[in-house]
Parts: C-alpha cells; sequence; structure tokens
DNA sequence: GTATGTGAAAAGCTTCACAGCG
DNA sequence: CGCTGTGAAGCTTTTCACATAC
C-alpha cells in the first residue's frame, strides 16, 4: 500500500492514469460514498456540497473531503460536487466497470441466499458459477445456475476466468476451497466462513463473520449494562449519556456503521 | 465511546470488577481469540503461547500480548496462557455468559438464511423471533419459529427483552423497523441492509453490506491489474512485489482478515 | 460569500525491543 | 532460558482550521 506516489510521478506520464494509492480506511469508505450519490443521483441532485454527501454516508464533511482529495479535484469551491462527475470517478478507481466476474462455493443455507442475492448483480458483479461439495446439492439451478461439484471448481474457475471467489463453506473446507481458487488464478476472496485463509501475499482476502459482528454488540451491551447497572445509580445517568457534543444522527460503533471491513 | 475512563477510577472500589475500557480494534478481534482458544481447546491443548495463538487467529504476537494485557495479566512468564481461563475470561468479557435474546427482522433472501444460521445459537445467542411486513410470509414457520407481522414488533420486541436486533429487510424499511426496535427498547443493531441508519447515542450498531465487501475486493483487483499491465512490463514486476517485509502468510488486505468490523 | 482542498495537530493503533518474571 | 507484559517509537487515520478558489 504505498508503491507510487503520484506528483513525482515516475514512469507513465502519458496515456495510463497513474493509479492514485488510497489509504485502506478511504478505499473502504469509497462504495459508502458511491452508493449515496446514486441516491441522490435518483432523487435529481446535480451537485452535492461536502456536508451533504457526508451526512447520507453517515461520515463527518472533514473525513469525504479528504477521503475525496485523494482522487483529485472534482469539486467546486464555493459549489460542491458533481454527482454524475463523482460517480463516474468512484466507479472508475474500484473497477466496478469491469463486470467482474463471481463464484460462491458452498451453496448451504447462506451460499444458497448469496446466490441470489440482487447487491450483487446491481453493482457489476455477476455470479456465473456455484458449487458445492454434496452431490445432493449438484445439479440443483439456483437462480439460473446449476450447482457444480467442487471437484470441478479449478478447472472451471480457470475457464471462467473469475476474479472474485466466495467461499461460504463449513469451517472445515474452508481453506481446501481457497486453495482451489487460487491455484485456479483468483486472487480475491470473500470469506463467509470462521477461522483464518492462508493465502499468498498477492490475494487479497476479505472475511464476514456473522457470529463475530453479534459478539462485538455484546461486549457493548456488556458494558452498557455494567454501566447502568451501577449501585448508587447517579454513574448511571451520567455514563449513560456522557459525551455531550456526540449526539450527531445515524452512527455508534465507531469503527462500523460505515465500512465494515475494518 | 469515551465514556468512563478508568484509572482514575470513580466509585466502585469493591466488588464489581470495573469494567476495562478496551481500545476498539481489540475488542473486534476477540471474538477471533476467542474462535481460536475453542478450536485449540478441542485438540486438548491447555496452554497456549502468545506466537501460537496468534498465528491461530491470524495476528501477530505483538499485538495479541498487547491486546490480551487490556483484561489484565492471564499469562505465565515463560509458559504461556491457560486456555481454558483465557477463555472464561474473554467470554465474560463479551458478555456471552447472558445468552442474549436476538430478534431477527426481514425472512427474505438472505433473512431465511440467517434465521438458520447456527453460528448464532452456537454462540450464546437465542433468535427468539422473526418478523416481516409481507402477510404471505407471516405465519410461515421457519427453525422452528413462527414468522410474525412487523406490526408486532415494538410490542413482542419490549416482551421479549430483546437484546440485539439483526435488520434483514430491504433498504427502504430498515430505518423504521430500527425505529422501531429502538422503541422497543433495544440498544445494539446489526444492520445488513445499505445505506445509514439515524439512531441516539446509546444504540450501537453495526453494518453488514455485502456489496461493498466485493466492490473493496474489486479495488484491489483493478489495482492489481493496473500495475501488472504497464507498458514497460519492467514497473509490472518492481510493483507486484514491492512492500519486501510483507510476504507474510495469511493475510492480505489489512483492515480485514480479522476484524471486520471495520 | 461559500465550500473545497490541505497543511498541521491530535488521536488511535501497531510494531519494536527489552525488562522482568517464572 | 523462554515468554509475557509494556514503555517508547512509528505509522495510520481522524480532526481541526484556514488559505484558496470559484
Amino acid at each position: 500500500m504505498s508503491q507510487q506516489r503520484h506528483g513525482s510521478t515516475p514512469g507513465e506520464a502519458d496515456g495510463v492514469p497513474a493509479f492514485p494509492d488510497l489509504p485502506e480506511a478511504t478505499i473502504a469508505r469509497l462504495p459508502e460514498y458511491l452508493r449515496a450519490l446514486h441516491h441522490l443521483a435518483e432523487t435529481g441532485a446535480e451537485t452535492v456540497s461536502s456536508e451533504g454527501l457526508a451526512a447520507a454516508a453517515g461520515v463527518n464533511s472533514a473525513k469525504l473531503r479528504k477521503d475525496l482529495s485523494h482522487l483529485g479535484s472534482y469539486g467546486t469551491r464555493g459549489v460542491g460536487y458533481d454527482v454524475a462527475l463523482l460517480v463516474y470517478q468512484i466507479e472508475y478507481i474500484l473497477g466496478l466497470d469491469k463486470n467482474r466476474a463471481v463464484c460462491l462455493v458452498g451453496v448451504g443455507n447462506l451460499g444458497h441466499a448469496l446466490a441470489g442475492y440482487a447487491g450483487f448483480a446491481s453493482r457489476g458483479f455477476r455470479v456465473v458459477a456455484l458449487f458445492d461439495a454434496d452431490p445432493k446439492k449438484v445439479g440443483e439451478e439456483i437462480n439460473g445456475l446449476i450447482v457444480q461439484h467442487t471437484d470441478d471448481l479449478e478447472r472451471i474457475a480457470a475457464e471462467e476466468s473469475i476474479a472474485i471467489g466466495v467461499i461460504a463453506t463449513p469451517p472445515g473446507t474452508a481453506q481446501a476451497v481457497a486453495d482451489a481458487l487460487i491455484a485456479a488464478g483468483v486472487t480475491s476472496i470473500l470469506n463467509f466462513a470462521p477461522g483464518v485463509l492462508s493465502v499468498p501475499p498477492n490475494v487479497d482476502v476479505r472475511k464476514v463473520d456473522l457470529a463475530i459482528e453479534l459478539q462485538i454488540l455484546s461486549f457493548h451491551e456488556h458494558r452498557k449494562a455494567s454501566l447502568t447497572a451501577l449501585p448508587g445509580g447517579r454513574a448511571a445517568a451520567v455514563a449513560a449519556d456522557a459525551a455531550p457534543g456526540k449526539a450527531a444522527p445515524g452512527n455508534a460503533v465507531p469503527g462500523n456503521q460505515e465500512a465494515v471491513g475494518s
């Protein structure tokens, strides 16, 4: 995450738009900005201020401006940002103009739902193959796709030039699936199976663990309860709404609400 | 996110174990440590070194030690950590001994899968109620629970003292559902619907957006491609494995793999 | 006048490296 | 001697506040 600068841009002075190296925290927020922008575009807005977009995305405006400044200067002082232009720029940076092929491994409870998840298709991702190790599931049709056996995963993933593999198998088989995906040339994996995947450094893994999310919330419940239940009673009230300037709209647990990843 | 200090600990000098205020980043990793510890316990290990546990959880050992040091000193120098003791301590801190009641709103594709997700039950969370606004779904039985109408959400959630509400509705109704949950006294929400929820400051929200995860991966695909495909060819190789010290095992996109929250 | 873009300060998090304990 | 616990250093991210441009 720090290859080329930009400004003292080495090489590539001509056609190719030098790839800016954005902070990870910024990258994780761009999709949320994009969603907010699409929403604004639907309501007919042509421009939006950093204040307005920040509110729609649930972040503060200084952060938003700094994030966008990393992409280049696409705002107009005294006016705001051009919605359509910004949509285009963010989609370009995120590589969403590429219509990437996704495959999904593990068609259990969760995998089944993911296979039918409209949010994927509506954002430039095509689910092109489904796999499962269970012979009973192989052959089943879900959302227009036939479930194939994981034995064929490596071959088919390579043939279809899959860009992103989604793992929704039980934990025990996740590593083997990841290995097969990687062997087929996949370099991005979204992992729903609990546990850590071991992958070479050029492969990006993102993990979503639903139980972990609940456990984090449980911690906060525990914390709130332990403050409220204090004997004496007065500490409860104090703690419950300390942080006076903080009564902002729409956020709470900080490392989240916008930007899951991280 | 910053109510009580600790150190100049007010009140509570006796029985109640003053609640340590852990860094958010640490909290987000505790569940992963816990999973790794359970796994170790199953294999019969009684103690584990920071090195060993760190590897199992996909973090580096210094980070792990610092995280655990926030809970207190539960390790033995020269030996390591007692697995059972550490499991107990982490479960206590996370409040997992409380068997919290969870309700799930929106039994569509994804909600249906979540209702049957074994990972919830196996971690001290009881799904006690399902809701949907669609009359066709009300009355349906999923995993032993009858789907109820969202009109009754507020009343039932209050009656059942729901601790955590999971929202898996379409984006348009998520805010209304959140409002109803909050009115019923729910102070923790896990939101799968795209978009930002507006909640009072005492309510914690965590968000999981599957499309955002894919978009972040798409960015990294785009970045990798733009480095590899550079004309001249040599810059490609250089960029592809810059960051020499980074060839670590089992991780990649940093803000993630362990600790989604983020 | 208004809102962006950005240096500089502050806060938060990670890594280092080693003192200290078992 | 090995491994934890932890100050201190280094890095990333957020926030502030204002010069700059429209």
